[in-house]
RNA sequence: GUGAGCGUAGCUCAAUAGGUUAGAGCACUGGACUGUGGCUCCAGGGGUUGGGGGUUCAAGUCCCCUCGCUCACCCCA
């Protein structure tokens, strides 16, 4: 019979990558606590219906993307292609709106979207998510994207390109779609394929294909930044003045529409030049109108998703710092079989110190057991036999240096423990 | 869902133009060194050549199917 394999798209993080990922989530948790954000755990499915009528049933996570089955009880349930219509469900399930507002939440775990997979794009990706409920305030977009990049600078990634637009609210969006529309409509034929497809459903997305002769098209298209009314060009003025104060960079990109019909005013993403074809290693923005969607009263939000994948992938081709591959301080090796008990002992009482301690169990010739303790990069090893229980001693020997010494019995956890400092 | 390239040991890769028993480095285990690692040398274990079918005297190599990986489209994180 054959080894099952992994399913197609999902893979192994394997402890060579775990730490790395560790690294990143730590970061993630600590600029989180510097800004504010609350974690939050959240259910790995949800109703479908919350997805296909928060994201929009006419997207394509929504149309052929998503991983949805019925429960026992015939129930149709969905694993979540994303975390933003969950929070918000959180958020209105949990009667949030008594608290003080905005409330700030973020959270980090799987994701599932039914895709071809590539480099950087898997059926089963991390998410960190990152949200605001509950206010109209440009400063809190900014705070949004400010968080974004103060992680990135934390992560010390460099060279990402930061791109922001607005793409309207339900007052100012229809009119700018009726003026891309008359704009695209003389030039429909020279449109590929999927474009004339998306001129009546979705005219907005036009401005983001990749297709040579659709960019050349839409390159003087009219940009939405001339139909917004009056409160979202205010609100998006106010966005970039924060970016200039707190001194972002970034490009304004009429282009810039989002694939999720939710979003209202700012959209923005963040760009790598590591990740070919799938570069935005972050995206987000405000959607106002979100929770209205899905049932519950008017709640402002703006927030962001960063892919764990492409982040690291990331750092990796940018040659970022990871912190410290966790390994161990201290191997203890047994030279006869007397010393067994004793090492037993040893090895727990230098683990209540907190001393990172491992020993082999196998029995295995000392030369052996050292070769282990090398290999695990350890930095002590304590060595323990016939003669030295004899005497009443450990001999500790230093790996990094090759040098060794006795230790009597009372003193070895103080003398470990110096010798780890140093 | 569409297109292209690729699947040989745990990893990285060899293997004339179809031709004997599919090799090497790293890693692993052991020995030289019987209580001292890294360096060196030696030895050992490990493969249904992704899976299935076909062509042939003969297939890792050619053909078909399938699974998977990679890249691009699409979409997005």
């Amino acid at each position: 019979m054959d080894i099952i394999k992994a399913p197609r798209g999902v893979r192994d993080i394997l402890p060579d990558e775990a730490w790395k990922w560790a690294y990143v989530l730590e970061t993630s948790r600590k600029v989180a606590g510097f800004f504010g954000y609350n974690e939050i755990h959240l259910p790995l499915f949800e109703h479908t219906e919350l997805f296909s009528r928060g994201i929009g049933d006419s997207t394509d996570v929504v149309e052929k993307e998503m991983y949805t089955f019925l429960d026992r009880a015939g129930r149709s349930l969905t694993l979540r292609p994303e975390l933003t219509a969950s929070m918000v469900r959180c958020y209105l399930e949990h009667g949030m709106s008594k608290k003080v507002q905005p409330v700030k939440l973020w959270s980090a775990g799987p994701m599932f979207r039914y895709e071809r997979p590539q480099k950087g794009r898997y059926r089963q990706f991390w998410q960190l998510d990152v949200e605001a409920l509950g206010s109209e305030a440009p400063e809190v977009d900014l705070e949004i994207i400010a968080f974004a990049i103060y992680l990135f600078n934390a992560l010390g990634l460099s060279n990402l390109e930061v791109v922001i637009n607005s793409v309207g609210c339900p007052v100012c969006r229809p009119g700018y779609r009726d003026a891309l529309k008359r704009y695209v409509g003389s030039n429909f034929d020279a449109l590929c394929n999927t474009c004339q497809n998306r001129f009546e459903r979705n005219p907005l997305r036009i401005l983001d294909c990749k297709n040579e002769r659709c960019r050349e098209i839409m390159k003087d298209a009219p940009g939405i930044a001339d139909y917004l009314c009056d409160e979202c060009s205010e609100h998006f003025k106010r966005v970039k003045e924060g970016m200039t104060i707190l001194g972002i960079n970034y490009k304004e990109d009429k282009n810039l529409v989002r694939g999720l019909d939710y979003y209202t005013k700012t959209a923005f993403e963040v760009l790598s030049g590591e990740l070919g074809a799938q570069n935005a290693v972050c995206g987000g923005g405000r959607y106002d109108n979100l929770a209205e969607t899905i049932g519950g009263p008017h709640v402002p939000g703006v927030g962001f998703a960063a892919g764990i994948e492409r982040i690291v992938l990331t750092m990796e081709g940018q040659g970022c710092d990871f912190g410290q591959q966790p390994g161990i301080d201290v191997f203890i090796v047994t030279a006869d079989d007397l010393a067994k008990n004793k090492a037993l002992k040893l090895l727990y009482d230098l683990r209540h110190e907190q001393i990172s301690v491992d020993m082999d169990y196998t029995g295995k010739s000392i030369g052996s057991q050292l070769k282990t303790a090398s290999n695990r990069e350890a930095k002590l090893a304590c060595i323990l036999g016939g003669v030295e229980i004899e005497k009443g001693v450990v001999t500790v020997k230093d790996l990094r240096k090759g040098s060794q010494s006795e230790v009597a019995n009372d003193s070895l956890i103080d003398y470990v423990k110096a010798n780890l400092a140093g």
